[in-house]
DNA sequence: GGCAACCAGTTGCAAATCGCAATCGGTCTG
DNA sequence: CAGACCGATTGCGATTTGCAACTGGTTGCC
């Protein structure tokens, strides 16, 4: 939007796109939560972003070329956001992040088990994360066949939740 | 400092972190440009960062357990900061950034090449360079001989000014 | 010893951004 | 046609940002 520029550098100008407390939140959501609508990540998200927020943000990534916005056939005030190529390629940048934060932070075991799986798969599985975001947001059918690196994430993550959850309200937040 | 943490996600914990326009940049200084006092990161900054906002990222960081602050023998009010495992370890989320900005935004030439480098070099030179990083501020001696991954960015960038600064006094601006 | 330059920050203040709650106009479902 | 759902927008107080000036101290130099 407004661009006064602060320097060309490549890490200030990332920083500029996406040096905030939510974007990468929501492109993290759209990647591993599969969310698609403006409700979706809404009321799904686990910090709780508000919805003027949420509007900006999407605003701004459609802008920078990271989202694109298509109407939804089956109701005409719903969009379907899909990642770009750019948007899938921040991928590795949101791994690096997640394996750091789960090294160094106070991580809960069933929101770090993905990160943990991610990190040790390592750039490979990035990879074919990544071709399955093309195959889903761009639809470009990728070559490999059977369970998908998404799927298995979100297996792991549902069996930590099955196991640490037995009585446990705090597991039973997400689907 | 103040805790109330929106989530126990990797991500989102790292973002409450490094997540804002400067903290990532002051590392970036400090990595690359072996920047170490507080006058050095505010005077040599590409990007201009005043100084109370310098004074609280440091602060943070240090909170964070990012950066240690040590006197300066030789300078009574002078301190010298370093970074911990913590922080060397950032090295591969910047590089990451980095490698996405040159991708895919405006990056100029000069700042643009040690990206590039960093970049092709793949994770087998970063884990390279985060063991000059330890020597220099870990003092844990690394074991490779010969020239740095430091100085040989630092060559590349220089020869980037070198070439193209024929008269052009943009080029001038840094060490 | 005195003075200018340097050091790491701090303070005051205006502008911009954030984050919550309420709301809006349109759309679909029963 | 009523009520739920949709993607936002608005109002507003609290927080953060960014600039400029300044503070209190240290060091080098003549």
């Amino acid at each position: 939007m407004n661009d006064p520029k602060r320097s060309g550098c490549p890490i200030n100008l990332t920083l500029e796109v996406v040096g905030d407390k939510w974007s990468l939140l929501v492109i993290r959501d759209i990647i591993f939560g599969n969310r698609r609508h403006f409700r979706e990540l809404l009321t799904h998200s686990e910090e709780r972003i508000s919805s003027n927020i949420l509007a900006d943000r999407l605003k701004t990534l459609l802008e920078a070329g990271i989202l694109t916005r298509a109407d939804d056939p089956t109701h005409k005030q719903k969009g379907v956001y899909s990642l770009t190529e750019q948007g899938i390629e921040l991928l590795p940048v949101i791994a690096q992040m997640a394996a750091w934060g789960v090294k160094y932070l106070p991580v809960t075991e069933e929101l770090g088990i993905r990160a943990q799986l991610l990190r040790d798969g390592g750039p490979k599985m990035w990879a074919e994360m990544m071709d399955e975001l093309r195959e889903i947001h761009l639809g470009i059918k990728r070559r490999k066949t059977g369970p998908t690196v998404g799927e298995r994430l979100q297996r792991a993550y549902q069996e930590v939740v099955a196991r640490r959850g037995r009585g446990d309200a705090r597991a039973r937040i997400s689907d």
